[in-house]
DNA sequence: CTTTCGTGCAACCATTTGGTTGCGGGTCGT
DNA sequence: ACGACCCGCAACCAAATGGTTGCACGAAAG
């Protein structure tokens, strides 16, 4: 299960708002996310090393620039994975939650 | 939003371990979670004050122990995030949302 | 061919993090 | 009252992490 690396990924602030720059755009470079980031190209570039082991980012290599587009499976898994452990929980209160929860509209 | 929180603390594997079986149990000790975790009492102690941290857990003094009881809601936010970033071009997202949605409302 | 641009790699640094041990204090049973 | 139990705090340690600078290499532009 990579559910670690996903997590791990998407636990730092950096990394996540490259993330969305990434999603945003549906593909970058690491230069042009440096530009746009508080960091270095050298920081960015890990951090999307990083995304790329969580399997949330995919590189391709055109020419002299290497291009980066957002894979979101794994926040898919991730999600499934939270699911499953507030299913647990709700078979243990699942007659608390109707009332605490009511105060999630919709 | 403190999503980086929640994150962080999903982080950690042994952190996950430990979220998962507070949730299967409905409430426990750090002593009891100790017995059964590959770690001291004092760092499932540190764990738990994470999970706190990120509104995960709640914690509670009954007497002499102290009880641990889940409080998920953040993991509800943390799938919003998840499917405003990814939900666009993934729309297998937006289903996994509103099934995990009909889960907590209603 | 020479220059410039985009990358990746390596070394290095400071801080955070997960883990331990040791200790003192409140709470329960006898 | 006394001992056993559960707990939180503090000090300490090794390893991981996020960040930087410097450099060398291949591709595109002049």
């Amino acid at each position: 299960m990579s559910s670690d690396a996903v997590f791990s990924a998407l636990a730092d602030g950096t990394r996540r708002s490259l993330f969305e720059e990434v999603s945003r755009r549906g593909a970058a470079t690491p230069t042009e996310l440096a530009a746009a980031a508080p960091v270095t190209r050298q920081a960015v570039t890990k951090h999307l090393q990083a995304l790329e082991g969580a399997g949330l980012v995919a590189a391709s290599r055109e020419g002299r620039e290497t291009r980066y587009r957002p894979t979101p499976r794994p926040l898919g898994d991730a999600i499934e994975w939270m699911v499953a452990v507030g299913g647990e929980w709700d078979e243990r209160l699942g007659a608390l939650e109707r009332s605490a929860a009511r105060r999630r509209g919709r």
